[in-house]
DNA sequence: GCCGTTTTCGGCCCGACTGTTTTCAGTCG
């Protein structure tokens, strides 16, 4: 009895929301491919509902379990008796029967097999019926074998896209860091708005939104005749083939292995074609939901009465139509915003281009690539009021770090630029201290205490337990020199997972502390993320937003790291430098 | 499988594009 309870402990403390999500998604994805009833599809979906709604929710459904069991389960929107049973389950004995069974039933890699672009659920369902495909191998296999042909519905052209999209996704092209692509989506979205008629053009879609990844670029362009804009879209010297193209779509995808789609509607569908292509898919569904609830139908042309459309101009009148405020694209993830908007309660967030300092920025005294007054000058230019040099401290000898002595003379060297800096430019003493394995600081508190503001961050020993990392990091938050904590979480996208921390606890400790946390902007890190930038908000943790700049032209970062600060649902408020550097200093003292 | 100021049963967001479908299923966003 003892030995059950403590093992029902272990799986409430081990079992995070993201492994409950991902066993929902399998759940739903086996039920779309294993069973052919038409209900099967709304079984299906209510698995994928009830997994993104665990995956969003601000505590472990394990936790939730233990406190109150199937009832605290129940309470969840979009967890039935089934659902929470299964929760119960998979908390208790670490697996789901009805999965296990629809797993040995088709015995297919379903991450592999998932998400492959063109082939879904009943594909994979033919091909495993007929071929035995059971994942990407088997697949590809049989495609260069030339036996995908002999399932109904493929053809030689159908395998040939197969082997295509296989070589697309092991190549790991399918998501890709906005900051790398953005310039490139700007600059069609600039060529589309040239072509003759076309009275309105922007990149919607998850670029819209500024999501750190994107898997393909949406654009949408406002002509009166689409024929134009579809022949200049498909031509262009960027797309390197078309997939498809019909009177007012196309799908492309880009020499630079990206894929774009472009949308053309007539000037009055303007607005709820922007809301349809700006998504998110899971937002759409749901102003859908509320348009049917109030006697209207909503889809990209408009919001319709019967045949009458009753908005659609403009994104604002589609909100309104439907009871809701307008709310900024970042917003729009399903993660209650609608409800915030019902209530006329959105947030006015932080505004790209409000920044008034840059509080981690690197001089060539460490690994950047610049004087400091050359940064300070870029700042400038760049229409910033200061910057903290945070050069690397001396344990992090491969990016020639500073040690005690050497910053304390930069200090002195910055307040002498200070003085020659004309129009009240400032420079701030900083450093990006390094942590040490056991938390303490590289840099003596005799010296910190000199700076004007103080930046640490881990650099090394990113694979000790989450206990061990989480206590590393909050022992540095107490450090009373301490004013900010560097790219937190230390992950790079796409690359590194960064290291494992609790972060809750490491926001719980920097709101005792007042320590600061920062959204490092450099397009690889965007550290925190979104989703942790939202929880220190609501926890009244300042942020700052800072470029992680190396050259002067590193400070076109900082609209990435705004951003993820907008993603995270801040405002002014809990941006630090959004305030002038007197009263940043005053705040932090 | 979930859910209910129309319903505890019968719905479940909506439209475009593709292929070989000559009236629609599969897939996508």
């Amino acid at each position: 009895m003892l030995r059950s309870r403590l093992a029902g402990l272990y799986y409430c403390l081990t079992k995070k929301n993201s492994d409950v999500a991902k066993v929902m998604r399998d759940l739903g994805f086996l039920t779309e491919v294993g069973e052919d009833d038409p209900n099967a599809q709304f079984r299906a979906r209510a698995y994928y509902r009830a997994a993104d709604t665990i995956a969003s929710l601000p505590e472990d459904v394990a936790v939730m379990y233990s406190r109150n069991g199937i009832k605290g389960l129940l309470e969840i929107p979009s967890i039935g008796k089934a659902i929470a049973a299964k929760i119960e389950e998979y908390i208790k004995t670490g697996k789901v029967h009805t999965l296990e069974k629809m797993k040995a039933e088709i015995p297919i890699n379903i991450d592999e097999l998932y998400g492959l672009e063109g082939v879904g659920p009943k594909t994979i369902r033919a091909l495993y019926d007929k071929l035995q495909v059971k994942n990407l191998a088997d697949l590809e296999k049989a495609a260069r074998e030339g036996r995908l042909r002999t399932v109904p519905g493929f053809t030689e052209r159908k395998e040939q896209d197969v082997l295509k999209k296989i070589e697309f996704f092991r190549t790991g092209r399918g998501r890709h860091i906005i900051g790398e692509v953005y310039p490139l989506i700007k600059q069609i979205e600039k060529s589309l708005l040239q072509v003759a008629g076309v009275k309105n053009a922007v990149a919607a879609g998850s670029v819209r939104r500024m999501k750190e990844t994107i898997g393909d670029i949406d654009y949408l362009v406002a002509a009166s005749d689409p024929e134009p804009v579809m022949d200049f879209f498909t031509k262009m010297p960027e797309v390197q083939e078309v997939f498809g193209r019909g009177p007012a779509k196309a799908f492309v995808r880009l020499t630079s292995g990206i894929d774009a789609d472009l949308l053309v509607v007539p000037e009055e569908s303007w607005g709820s074609a922007l809301q349809y292509f700006t998504g998110s898919k899971e937002h759409s569904v749901e102003l859908r939901k509320i348009a049917l609830s109030k006697g209207l139908r909503l889809n990209e042309w408009g919001v319709f009465k019967g045949e009458k459309r009753v908005a659609g101009a403009a994104e604002e009148e589609v909100y309104q139509a439907l009871g809701l405020q307008w709310m900024p694209p970042e917003m729009r993830e399903n993660a209650g915003e609608i409800e915030l908007a019902r209530q006329n309660r959105i947030p006015k967030l932080v505004e790209y281009g409000s920044l008034k300092g840059d509080l981690q920025v690197h001089s060539e005294n460490s690994d950047g690539t610049a004087t400091i007054e050359e940064m300070a000058r870029g700042a400038k230019a760049f229409g910033l009021d200061y910057i903290a040099i945070t050069d690397h401290t001396k344990s992090l000898a491969l990016a020639g770090g500073l040690d005690g002595q050497e910053l304390l003379e930069q200090a002195q060297k910055i307040a002498e630029l200070n003085d020659r800096l004309e129009g009240g430019f400032r420079v701030l003493a900083s450093a990006e201290v390094n942590i040490m394995k056991d938390g303490s600081l590289d840099i003596a508190d005799n010296v910190l205490d000199k700076l004007d503001i103080v930046g640490a961050a881990i650099h090394s020993h990113f694979n000790l337990p989450v206990e061990a990392q989480t206590e590393r990091l909050t022992r540095a938050a107490k450090n009373p020199n301490v004013d900010i904590l560097f790219h937190p979480t230390g992950r790079l996208i796409n690359k590194r997972l960064g290291y494992p921390v609790d972060i809750e606890q490491v926001i719980e400790v920097a709101k005792d502390t007042g320590t600061v946390l920062e959204i490092d902007a450099h397009y690889d890190r965007l550290d925190l993320k979104d989703e942790y930038a939202r929880m220190a908000v609501k926890k009244g943790v300042k942020l700052v937003v800072d470029s992680d700049a190396h050259h002067p032209i590193h400070y076109a970062f900082l609209m990435f790291g705004v951003a993820q600060a907008r993603r995270g649902w801040a405002t002014p408020a809990d941006v630090l430098n959004t305030l002038p550097a007197d009263r940043l200093l005053k705040v932090l003292k």
